[in-house]
DNA sequence: GCAAAAGTGTTCCGACTACACCCATGC
DNA sequence: GCATGGGTGTAGTCGGAACACTTTTGC
């Protein structure tokens, strides 16, 4: 094991004070221009002031670390059906440059959150002083902090759960062609993993995806029939282990 | 990141304060009684003096968070191949009954670890203060804090490790028979998971168990190969979508 | 008609299930 | 021999991969 101190009562070190915050990665699909997207904020304040980065808040008294993580959100962006789930801690000594300052001063640890939320459907609160938007992932810039690290942590989940969870239907909108949904599924997971009309058959029989008779003509080609997330008959197949692929 | 606190700076409340405990899940199997173990210690100090609870320390100055996790372990036991993985983060305020005596102290905060080892291995510590053992997961006794969820938590961890990754070898004896591992499995996933032939023929076409030619017999019946589990073998199958079963 | 996109079907093949059966040992 | 546990084989079945084909639209 490394690291292994050993310990003489007198010899040991005291206990560190943490200020706790959070960070949320936030990701949305531009199905438009197939991009994974992540919400960033411009810091308006030291350290690293100017500096793009998660949205992210310290804990206050009496406050969750869920409530914080929601509360920072809340002040940032608008959107429905937002469910954050937690990805990590990061709490190493030396991540925050104002634990320099003072030798005697904090800790900063930092608990990280995820969601995946519907990109036209979001929408950014200006508040006038702080930058707000929402990044492809390929284009990110440099980043405050650790907030690289842990946005590549979120990003392996993301492609996790969308293979065994059915958040793609989060961002989809209400009513969505089995070409959106196959569409969706390359854009974060990248080309050939599955075919589509294996994609459209294996989706079709797990049976909780309805057809709501409507199709939708766009441009050029045979209309597609809009299909709806049917979340009761999905229930029973909750946390069995299913793949989407 | 941390920081981000828009308007009114007046009405908002101030920043909490936290001490930062980390709480270990360690699972073993004793083999012999076919139980998943899970070790305690029996606290020494206020609160909850004397209940039972997961090994955990808090944090201190200087210190990571896995370096403290890895300290209060090397306290307690002395096993090889000993590696934690991250859990979760509880950390909702008044989990902690110290958090009430006095309304401006400290939060407490627990970022839980999980680990699995080998049980014949695992040599306890008795430092004559406080106690320590291995409780089987059926007969548990009451745990300080929050403790009982975060073992729930960790438990449903080590059965999805089990399937998904070779941590089982991390709890075998250097060499074993394909009966042990699957009386393994069945301990802890319990009965049903798989036919015995199937596993075995699944297990050995993976092609990371190397045949060691040793034959060992136990009692009547025809003798059981002993086998290795082959690391190099297996690397290029790590991170694949790997099912053991 | 032709291109384009949606949707259906079919064949091949590998993997898992469920068993039946053979093998080597203790007593 | 026979009970006991280890180990091998096989027939049936299910599901995914690959790909050809049909349908319905815009132009």
């Amino acid at each position: 094991m490394p690291g292994r101190r050993t310990k003489k009562p007198d010899t040991q070190r005291a206990l560190a004070d943490f200020k706790v915050g959070v960070d949320n990665v936030i990701f949305s699909v531009d199905t438009d221009q197939n991009r994974v997207m992540v919400l960033l904020v411009m810091r308006d304040k030291a350290p690293h002031l100017g500096d793009w980065s998660l949205p992210g808040t310290l804990v206050r008294e009496g406050e969750s670390l869920e409530d914080a993580a929601y509360r920072v959100l809340a002040e940032k962006i608008r959107v429905s059906n937002l469910y954050l789930e937690q990805l990590f801690t990061f709490g190493g000594p030396h991540r925050d440059p104002r634990e320099a300052v003072n030798s005697y001063g904090s800790r900063y640890l930092s608990v990280s959150y995820f969601a995946l939320v519907r990109f036209v459907d979001a929408e950014l609160i200006a508040d006038g002083v702080s930058g707000i938007a929402w990044f492809p992932l390929s284009q990110l810039p440099d980043l405050a902090f650790d907030h690289h690290e842990i946005l590549h942590y979120g990003y392996q989940r993301l492609r996790n759960k969308l293979a065994y969870s059915p958040i793609a239907f989060d961002v989809l909108p209400e009513l969505f062609t089995l070409g959106d949904l196959y569409q969706l599924y390359t854009t974060v997971l990248g080309e050939g993993f599955a075919d589509y009309s294996n994609f459209r058959s294996r989706l079709l029989k797990l049976g909780f995806l309805a057809d709501t008779g409507i199709k939708q003509s766009r441009g050029a080609g045979r209309p597609a029939a809009l299909y709806r997330f049917d979340a009761d008959a999905f229930a029973p197949l909750k946390d069995k282990p299913l793949v989407f692929i």
